[in-house]
DNA sequence: TTAAAAATGATAGTAATGCTTTCATGGTAA
DNA sequence: TTACCATGAAAGCATTACTATCATTTTTAA
């Protein structure tokens, strides 16, 4: 399991894949201790050649620009979370205890293996919780799903859908009942963080979605 | 009901009141338009000032940045729909009843009268649906929060926890699920839109969150 | 082992962004 | 009528988000 996962991921979300070079892997690991330092906002290219040693020029052969650099860095969080969440609902026969099981991975996944794959997971769930929905908040949301962009986030949603139906047949959205489990436990956390009076405290973050969850699935 | 509304909103979320001028009217009426057009990431105030036949100068004298015209915009719309709710569930005995038309409203406020107050409200709507998050996902949200720019939508959130404790008193997260039915109510649209493998139809955004709601809340 | 190819570095340049400053002007209210 | 607004006009400036060119180092394949 902690064995360096290092998925791989769609080709138009970087220009050079930056798992095949030196380079490329302290683009990634450093661009997550900059994001989860300074902000999405206040990143640039600039000043992550700074702490690379290295040159904007370099960077932009890697990513488009950071946009795209901040699609992979979640994505790669994505899969990461899929393959966490099959790992611990493995041999678990029943689906409800799985779907449980598979909220708390999604409430306390910042807590998880620190160094995995040279990426700094905790930060980097920092990043996701901040600015993951700046992924497809775009202008450009319809051209970059087109180019398949978010199939990662699809793939880890399809895979709740699925144990959703396997709960309960009938239930009739299921797809809008997994999305809103997979946003909503992001988004709670954050305001537990941050703004708390619209939340009920990060330690119950888990308990909240497990209770809605098994609600709406009755 | 149709009257213009010109709710008064926290005076840190602009410099000069735009409510007062002439051309404060017509900087919020424009940049509705002209963020809904090109989106908030390519919006500036040179090209408002272009399409205002302004300059930037006078603009910056009402708005500190464009983030907090953003703010400014999405309380304008959370005070907007605070009246709506109260309008449409006055005298409405039910609160289970109270809550159902709340998430219609909530749903469907983009189709509701198009020109309060000379604000273009469906334009507006698509902005909340797209932009809102933006308002607090910096790394300036705990200033931004302790300066007081999110109190609209914590009035409206407020109004609908006593809503949600009116039908079940001992539910234990009425914050984090009123928070939750904001927040999913404009991002199941979104998806609907814009990724529909994540939703179940914009059609059915009312009824899924209706069903889930009232789940939790049995 | 050497030559071609690929990756990086160094440097420069450019249009646009996100402001700030100063000064002139024209209308309004005391 | 004068003082004070709000606005306009113009300029300036540091930073951002790139692109382009060319030199060097490293890798690879013949």
């Amino acid at each position: 399991m902690n064995q360096t996962i290092r998925p791989t991921l769609n080709g138009h979300l970087y220009l050079r894949d930056p798992q095949g070079t030196e380079l490329g892997h302290r683009i990634l690991a450093e661009s997550v201790r900059l994001i989860d330092e300074v902000g999405f906002e206040q990143f640039t290219f600039k000043k992550l050649a700074a702490v690379l040693a290295s040159t904007e020029a370099s960077i932009y052969r890697y990513f488009e620009n950071k946009h795209r650099l901040l699609v992979y860095l979640v994505s790669w969080h994505w899969t990461w979370l899929r393959f966490q969440l099959r790992f611990h609902t493995h041999n678990v026969p029943d689906p409800i205890q799985r779907l449980r099981l598979a909220l708390g991975v999604l409430c306390r996944a910042h807590l998880d293996d620190p160094a995995t794959a040279g990426l700094d997971e905790a930060a980097l769930y920092r990043i996701v919780m901040a600015e993951a929905s700046k992924a497809f908040l775009t202008k450009e949301v319809d051209a970059d799903n087109q180019a398949g962009l978010f199939q990662e986030y699809k793939l880890l949603a399809a895979e709740l859908v699925a144990l959703v139906l396997e709960i309960n047949p009938h239930y009739p959205y299921p797809k809008a009942l997994v999305s809103t489990l997979l946003e909503s436990a992001r988004k709670q956390l954050f305001f537990a963080q941050h703004l708390p009076s619209l939340s009920d405290g990060s330690g119950n973050v888990a308990a909240f979605l497990e209770h809605l969850a098994l609600a709406a699935l009755a």
